[in-house]
DNA sequence: CTCTGTGCAAAAGATTTGCAAGGTG
DNA sequence: CACCTTGCAAATCTTTTGCACAGAG
């Protein structure tokens, strides 16, 4: 369902992601825009985000654990840290051809394929290595 | 954390996602046991799917929408049906040289990376095609 | 017998929704 | 001035957790 009027509250949503080059959450997003506006409510920036999602002007990207929001809206895939919980997108290019084999081999229509690669950041594997002094 | 009882709860609920070759999500789970005994918990459910996830008896996948679980250990991708919801492996092979690669690009230690494809199945289709006769 | 695992119910966390009031076109 | 969108709060939905009791070893 597009939008149909442009409220202040959506464009505080949409420039949030788009300023912002880490994925955030939804809560994320709505402490950032309640910075600018105290008054807005959590159910508008989860509406907006759907709305604009819905339109591809941000993309809706779900990580395990939290689902997050990208201002890149080409199909790309992600880089999770599992101890801090960054997110990257990953440089590895995107394989539509995947899609289309796939799809001739089961039938199914395939929109797209989303990939999420879970690990360390290097950060987080220094701050183990030095390790509790148990 | 290993388990360290064998329990009949622990047992139902290993079977369960043995026997089935779908991929189902907690609740199924729960309510397939419950048949077995209906004084059965969802918190035990619960409980023993993480339980059993974290040694690799069984995956836990995860799933846009709803979390599911595999009797399938290995990694592989997934594909789901975003009108019925339907989940299905993939033949595709896992690509481990992907996250050999990617550590050495970004310095991170990568664990694994899991893909999951979205469309639409042959039947679901087909029940669009007929179509809403509006 | 001991201590892990269970059942129950409450808690937690993320997201959605109903409704009256507000603001955009 | 119509009706889309908001703010608020309550509702949903999934999963986790505290606690006393049950049962596996």
């Amino acid at each position: 369902m597009k939008p149909q009027r442009n409220t202040k509250q959506r464009k505080m949503v949409f420039d949030t992601v788009q300023a912002r080059r880490d994925h955030p959450c939804a809560d994320e997003i709505y402490l950032h825009v309640r910075g600018q506006d105290p008054k807005i409510s959590r159910g508008t920036v989860y509406r907006n985000l759907n709305l604009l999602s819905e339109n591809a002007e941000i993309q809706h990207v779900r990580i395990p654990g939290l689902d997050r929001f990208d201002w890149r809206v080409e199909p790309h895939y992600h880089l999770l840290c599992l101890q801090c919980g960054k997110v990257c997108d990953v440089s590895l290019p995107y394989r539509t051809e995947l899609d289309q084999s796939l799809a001739e081999e089961t039938g199914y229509e395939i929109a797209q394929h989303s990939t999420v690669f879970e690990g360390l950041c290097p950060d987080c594997r220094n701050a183990n290595d030095s390790g509790p002094t148990k």
